[in-house]
DNA sequence: GCCTACGTATAGACTACCTATGCCTTCCTG
DNA sequence: CAGGAAGGCATAGGTAGTCTATACGTAGGC
């Protein structure tokens, strides 16, 4: 319960984020996304995973399965055009909303 | 499709914050949504009466049926104390994952 | 007389998340 | 060397919260 939970709509969008600096394997993004969030935001494997799986199909990330440094086999995900393309609408999207959303919660 | 849909789980957030400025019925607190956001955020009738039931049951807001200005039968909604509480919490807690979203977006 | 805006409300579908589970490997520690 | 923790991938099932569609009703303008 310490964790914060996600907002809904917001995965897909952090997880175009952190594969646009590079490939990274399933593990490593939830992990990062930790990590670049103080831990305030937690990826569960079972919200990921299918995730993954809906990006794949919508051709927004490729997998190639490899080894991770640590010896483990590893499927690594990586952004493709469409990817990036995504990311932006969605970034877009959501500058949109929270600014609105903001400007329902400054009312005076 | 003009409209941005509603991020879930800040439409609660949303009624409490217009509701804090004073009493409102339901299609008028729709309409103030809409209108402070520029119509950017659009409130479906669908959403917004299970959520006044749901915050009804909560103690969150208090309901009493009078008439509008336009001489219709209307429920009127006013918050609680207890919503002034919820309030507060919503509102930390959306500020928490915003602020934990963008440390991840602005990524270098 | 009809349509639009105003107004409340429910049922059903859908989306997207979480929990729980399963399975496997590597590494550390007792 | 046995066991557990951490690293890995993945699916099934439940649930929460939204949207769509529908229903019902009134006031006012054309």
């Amino acid at each position: 319960m310490p964790k914060l939970e996600l907002v809904p709509g917001t995965l897909i969008l952090l997880v175009l984020r952190v594969l646009e600096a590079g490939p990274l394997h399933g593990y490593a993004i939830a992990q990062r996304i930790g990590q670049l969030s103080q831990d305030a935001l937690q990826v569960e494997e079972g919200s990921l995973y299918p995730a993954l799986q809906k990006m794949l199909m919508k051709g927004w990330v490729e997998a190639e399965w490899g080894l991770s440094e640590t010896k483990r086999r590893v499927r690594s995900y990586s952004l493709t055009a469409a990817g990036r393309k995504q990311l932006a609408i969605e970034r877009a999207g959501y500058d949109d909303v929270t600014r609105a959303i903001q400007s329902v919660l400054k009312l005076a």
